[in-house]
DNA sequence: TGTCGAATCTTGACTCGTTCCAGATACGGG
DNA sequence: CCCGTATCTGGAACGAGTCAAGATTCGACA
């Protein structure tokens, strides 16, 4: 076991590295534990991450998402009524699902296209340059518990 | 001044009334706080509502919030970086822009028209109901600091 | 390959927003 | 006007996230 976690074991380093990051023991877990569970929570991740380095205190994790979320290597997501999230998919113009009930996170694509989002019918002079959008409902799990 | 803030002195009553709620000095307070400072944080309603009722705990004001959100006549927004915020327009589908630099928060329409909003590409089987939308940018007094 | 400076990690304390609890108080139906 | 219950007061507790100081490690360069 205590395999590198994702699919690229030697990947990541270079990811980090292209990235303009140092590469450490404690990054490489961190980013290895976001690429194998997107949407994670940060205490899930540290868990994660100590499966790789047991040592890794969780600063080290909170400092290490936060650089990874400066150079765009992970992106930092926050429901509301929920803890921080980070997920690795980036680069792709993407949004969520937020199921009521039991906090389930999925992927959607934009609804209307590419980034039309962008789109604000009155900016107020606002300089926008990015939109994110959630939904909310509830996941097919809860959808059918409640029915029932 | 210690005005009963808002401009319907006397519509705040009702409006607790039509929704259910017993009419307090305190729910008074907050209510034409929230309607008096749109998206302001907790503190600001806190500070606020003691202009009118100066014995206000602040437990008080987090109860009467969060019975005023479930009523639906208020609302609770939380931009990721920021404490919650409240706001008094409900009912109608609007969104907000998020200042990067100051963290102001604008009002702005639905871009596409009305609901659209709520349809996702793919949905993966969710019973989507809702949908928000958060755009972030510069102010156009940011805007104009950071270019100058 | 060995050395050195700077970035990074460890440990532990601390802040801040929010929630929990128990007892006192006020609203409003009868 | 009175009573039962929802609401409010005051204070303590909680958890996510941040700050700070010192030890460690990466990796550029000789």
């Amino acid at each position: 076991m205590t395999t590198t976690s994702a699919g690229h074991p030697e990947g990541l380093p270079q990811l980090l590295r292209e990235a303009g990051l140092r590469v450490t023991q404690p990054r490489v877990a961190v980013l290895g534990a976001v690429r194998a569970h997107p949407h994670a929570d940060t205490d899930s991740l540290i868990a994660a991450a100590r499966r790789d380095v047991p040592e890794v205190s969780h600063q080290a994790v909170y400092d290490v998402l936060g650089a990874l979320t400066r150079s765009g290597l992970v992106r930092r997501i926050q429901p509301p009524g929920s803890v921080a999230r980070y997920e690795a998919r980036v680069g792709d113009n993407h949004h969520h699902v937020v199921c009521r009930s039991c906090g389930t996170i999925a992927d959607v694509d934009c609804a209307v296209g590419h980034a039309p989002c962008l789109t604000a019918s009155d900016d107020h002079g606002f300089t926008i340059d990015e939109a994110e959008v959630v939904y909310r409902g509830l996941c097919p799990t809860c959808a059918a518990a409640a029915t029932a």
